[in-house]
RNA sequence: GGAGCGGUAGUUCAGUCGGUUAGAAUGCCGGCCUGUCACGCCGGAGAUCGCGGGUUCGAGUCCCGUCCGCUCCGCCA
């Protein structure tokens, strides 16, 4: 084994080309591959830069030849040598550096390796579980690396532009209390106070608020946040948020701030232009049409309202379900009368496991005949109508769901995505941006017997709804807003309660009392008592926006160390069982059981 | 808490109806090779079939339980 000694490195790996012919040049990294002819050596020398290929020659300089045959894959070489041209006919054009090689004359071996677990090449699909434990070697493959260069170009975008817009970026705690409403809460023991708890933030929501009180007027934070929730493959319990909170802005400012934030964040990282204004859509519309609050716009698929035709036929399955107060929805699959039975079957089995009793469809034939196990109970009327109204023409296949709203919606917005995936129309490249506005401001929970915040309890009412607030809750709109991203909310935010009145009338319609909100965050509301400008915000999950950026299946390919579905890490092999004298210490009993 | 899929050589996988000594590719080791670029050729080593139990003359294969991974529902914005 070797030492660097006085060599220092002159070049990346990726960094050669045509023009440094004939320079001496030393260069540092792993051994990606090697091709040993008995002859001739040569090695593909690999950083996070990029690749070169390294000549070793025993006409050159015999020793070091010799030397380089003990050569593995992951060893830690630096080499010096002339940097020479490849003849024409041995150029590799998949290279960036395929037009030259390095001819070496020096050779030292900084670190051997073990073969590694697995191979490092992009061919290999391996499993998740030995990428994460030996994660350090899975961030060593090009790929894994380009998202980290990725991840870390659209932070340093994000705070070029929020900087030059005037925010701050203020940290905040993370050893803080539990906040009301949200998720489950990670707990942190305190010592010093036996039996009390700090809470990891879901998210700094309360203090950016109070920053705003401080007049500190435009704050941001790229900043992680804890939920103690079950995993999906588009959600961590350690997570980032780009959070953002402005004093005297309306929406309209918020938006128009954070839409150039992503024109620039798509154009810095991508080079795709992103236009804004971006689309809006008001909540309403958006579940009438797509049964979901963030849409996927790249397809067509939408629903369409059959209610009242269905209360008219003499289908008794729509019929029960419109006479109990359902809803009889149904989207039009152009040109997808094709799909055999089987995909039929394996669409309904689909909607089943979403909640549905079943799943019609209707072929559509030549001259608006209907081939469909339904067809039968409909009549020639009834089967024009429902054919005119879904705009249905020949190889046209059409899927009913009927049932209450909340079920309908559910089943046929996933299945407007399922076929959209079947059909090959979720383009990774097209960046559909909506925005959805106009939502409910609350929303009735029927376990707890009582209204819920369908953002949180700090987002402002719409004015003109200020006089339903105790009258008509339900009917209440919210000054919120989600930013939506081919069907992937990524982020969300609102104008916010700055007048003590009126978030005193909120809580109390979210059934938080007195006693409650002053215990929970008192201080919070006391802050409004003190001067509290008008002021509103949102947050960005930085993981999601990064997941669509980088085209990734999920946002553990954008996260460094990320945690499994339990939750765990297979590196660290976090969480672990600590001694009981740490439990002690922390007035925790270390006899606990299952 | 629930549903689905998966776990076989270092790795990625195959393994039919339960039946001989569990295969392939790649990687690894050794030999040969001076222009390859997923180098090539020859040879070799390498398996707790996730774990536990059961059925059977016989289990990688069937049954039960359990652990782990992934996807989804619930949960979560």
């Amino acid at each position: 084994m070797d030492t660097m000694g006085n060599w220092v490195r002159t070049h990346s790996c990726g960094a050669l080309n045509k023009e440094h012919v004939g320079q001496q040049v030393i260069l540092m990294g792993w051994v990606l591959r090697r091709r040993d002819h008995g002859g001739v050596i040569f090695i593909d020398l690999r950083d996070r830069w990029g690749l070169t290929q390294v000549v070793f020659n025993p006409e050159v300089e015999t020793e070091t030849h010799a030397k380089a045959h003990q050569l593995r894959s992951e060893w830690v070489l630096a080499v010096r040598g002339t940097v020479a041209a490849r003849p024409e006919s041995m150029a590799n054009p998949k290279l960036a550096t395929g037009e030259i090689e390095v001819m070496v004359t020096d050779l030292r071996i900084l670190n051997s390796s073990e073969t590694p677990p697995f191979p490092l090449d992009e061919d290999t699909e391996v499993s998740d579980i030995l990428r994460l434990q030996y994660r350090y070697l899975d961030l060593r493959r090009p790929e894994m690396a380009a998202n980290l260069v990725m991840r870390h170009k659209a932070v340093q975008t994000i705070r070029q532009y929020l900087n030059g817009h005037g925010f701050l970026d203020i940290e905040t705690p993370m050893l803080t209390r539990s906040t009301p409403e949200g998720a489950r809460d990670y707990l942190v023991p305190s010592r010093v106070n036996p039996g009390k708890f700090y809470a990891l933030p879901q998210s700094p929501q309360l203090f950016k608020q109070l920053l705003m009180v401080a007049g500190l007027d435009r704050y941001y934070q790229i900043v992680k946040c804890f939920r103690d929730e079950d995993l999906r493959a588009d959600r961590q319990p350690e997570f980032t948020q780009i959070d953002m909170e402005l004093s005297f802005a309306d929406e309209e400012q918020i938006i128009t701030i954070t839409e150039g934030m992503i024109a620039a964040l798509f154009q810095e990282t991508r080079g795709i232009e992103v236009k804004p204004p971006f689309a809006r859509i008001t909540y309403a519309e958006a579940m009438s049409r797509f049964g979901t609050d963030r849409p996927d716009t790249r397809f067509a698929f939408e629903l369409v309202d059959l209610t009242a035709i269905a209360a008219a036929c003499s289908f008794q399955v729509f019929r029960a379900v419109t006479d109990g107060g359902g809803t009889v929805r149904a989207i039009n699959a152009k040109g997808c009368a094709t799909f055999t039975r089987k995909e039929l079957d394996d669409l309904t089995e689909f909607a089943a496991q979403l909640g549905a009793k079943g799943l019609a469809w209707v072929k559509m034939k030549e001259n608006g005949e209907w081939q469909s196990p339904i067809a039968k109970f409909f009549s020639d009327e009834a089967r024009a109508k429902i054919t005119e109204t879904m705009a249905a023409s020949t190889g046209d296949l059409l899927f009913f769901g009927a049932d209450q709203p909340k079920v309908v919606f559910q089943v046929l917005s996933e299945l407007r995505i399922e076929l959209a995936r079947r059909l090959g129309l979720l383009q990774k490249d097209q960046f559909n941006f909506l925005w959805v506005t106009d939502f409910p401001l609350v929303e009735y929970d029927d376990k707890e017997k009582r209204f819920q915040a369908l953002h949180h309890p700090f987002t402002s009412p719409r004015e003109a709804d200020l006089d339903k607030l105790e009258s008509d809750p339900a009917s209440v709109l919210s000054r919120a807003y989600d930013l939506v991203l081919n069907g992937t909310e990524i982020g969300g935010g609102s104008i916010r309660n700055h007048r003590r009145d009126i978030q005193a009338r909120v809580l109390n319609m979210l059934s938080i009392g007195e006693a409650e909100a002053g215990e929970k965050f008192g201080f919070l509301l006391r802050a409004l008592e003190l001067g509290a400008p008008p002021h509103g915000g949102l947050a960005f999950g930085l993981d999601r926006l990064m997941m669509l950026i980088t085209g990734s299946d999920s946002i553990r390919s954008v996260i460094a160390f990320p945690k499994t579905q339990k939750a765990t890490c297979p590196l660290t092999d976090a969480p672990a069982t600590v001694g009981r004298r740490q439990l002690t210490e922390l007035h925790l009993r270390p006899d606990w059981k299952e």
